[in-house]
DNA sequence: CAGTGGTCTAGACCACACT
DNA sequence: GTGTGGTCTAGACCACTGA
């Protein structure tokens, strides 16, 4: 399909504006926009993605692949593998081919992970499962998940170790209908390398964005104990909550964090 | 210039591999690699910008004219103005044109300011500055600016204020040679939306990029002072390292944080 | 070697903002 | 209307990988 003179195949619509604009009575702000081409072949692919379509860490066709089968140029196809890749939904390697991203991918081990050791590179991490039930959603995590308060959610808690060091206490709340098999046996079992990994190939839920808010606060008596640290010291919570694809959300997440040799990591730009 | 046929200009020089390639005597691991002509048109524009031949704000050349200037296709200066407006270096306006960054323009007045009220939309902010000093770099602040410890720096102390709440206290330092003209009299009458605006406008140095290390500590008397707040009760400590182009490091800055009503907030992709 | 992504060009036309 | 960036195409060739 050319952009120009060719009529719309059924896979791709490009709402050219003659036609695709309604009329000037029926909108009374905000006009309909054009969405690129391109745009409209990332939507697909999304789609194909979310669906299941490729499974995580696989090679999806090739850019003359899609180009067919879209009905578009590889220049447009380009550009929107570029777009996904750029969001770490694929990853482009030359002359291999584009891949679905994987939390298994080693580049991608600490992708959600912005704690560091204050001197070192060592991430080398490790993690202890210490609970693992149903319960039901407060008025929090229901809201964080996008259900009603009181809905069914799997929690479990779990310490992060830096080289045998407890650094990390987590209070985590899933979504029950993507994670209802899950318990403490299973995560106990489990050798991943994350948990993301872990869910990837055993739940096939793939978290691919998280928002995350950060405070200081004193350590409850509990969470100190498991870190051996004092009650009362400050650590650095953090609140997360991670998506799936279509901005899903699927997991609530509660970090406590010892800060005495270790930082939290940012870039700004 | 054309990428396979013409000679090379005497802007760009392409390595072309048969000629640019060293003798495999010469180097034992890691090939020379090949360098992109847009990563050579990239890297030229920003020479332009770190040399100030644009200034913040303004508009620089269009596509076409740097497409003629450099001698390369307009195709090709795209994607080296697409990679730099990603990295925020400049601001691409359909229908307007390509300016330069500014922390004067209204979308980037918090660019760097990642601190949010846990309620309501308003980063209503305003700052009073406590002192402006020259002074002599401990060795972390030496370090972060890479200059000899015991090298001249400018130190400001300031609160920031929510909405008329205090809730941050700021310990900065600033390379003196950029910096050294700065007093507590300029910082008082200066009316700019934030620091970054005042720095860019009255000293021309345009911080681009930061690190920050965050951590949870305990309130020293002064800053929870200054605060309205307890002395030991845990604040967000944020180290801030701010740079200018070419990576320069040119401000330190540590910021104590109440997290009581407010939240730092990150997004993980 | 063939197949993949990566670069570069040339040209046409679209969307948007000014004047 | 003119000028700006934005989209799309078609085709050629380069760089890298792995059989």
């Amino acid at each position: 399909m050319t952009h120009f003179t060719s009529p719309p195949s059924s896979f791709v619509t490009p709402p050219r504006q003659a036609a695709a604009r309604p009329a000037a009575s029926a909108r009374a702000v905000s006009a309909p926009a054009f969405t690129p081409l391109y745009q409209q072949i990332k939507t697909l692919i999304l789609q194909a993605l979310g669906q299941g379509e490729w499974a995580p860490g696989v090679m999806i066709p090739s850019e003359a692949e899609l180009a067919a089968r879209f009905g578009v140029s590889q220049g447009t196809v380009r550009k929107a593998v570029d777009e996904l890749a750029s969001e770490n939904l694929l990853v482009r390697l030359q002359g291999k081919g584009t891949f679905v991203a994987s939390h298994n991918d080693p580049h991608a081990y600490y992708r959600f992970l912005r704690l560091r050791a204050d001197a070192g590179e060592t991430r080398e991490t490790r993690s202890r499962a210490l609970s693992c039930t149903s319960a039901r959603a407060d008025s929090a995590i229901a809201k964080a998940l996008e259900q009603e308060e009181g809905a069914e959610v799997v929690t479990l808690t779990r310490i992060l170790f830096f080289a045998d060091d407890p650094v990390v206490y987590d209070e985590i709340a899933l979504a029950a209908d993507l994670f209802g098999q899950l318990t403490l046996e299973r995560l106990a079992a489990q050798e991943e390398r994350s948990l993301y990994s872990f869910f990837e190939r055993s739940f096939g839920v793939r978290m691919i964005r998280a928002e995350e808010r950060l405070r200081a606060v004193a350590a409850r008596k509990d969470v100190a104990d498991h870190l051996g640290f004092e009650a009362g010291s400050p650590l650095l919570l953090i609140d997360r909550i991670s998506r799936t694809y279509a901005e899903r959300p699927v997991e609530w997440r509660r970090s406590f964090c010892r800060t005495d040799a270790y930082h939290y990591f940012n870039e700004l730009s």
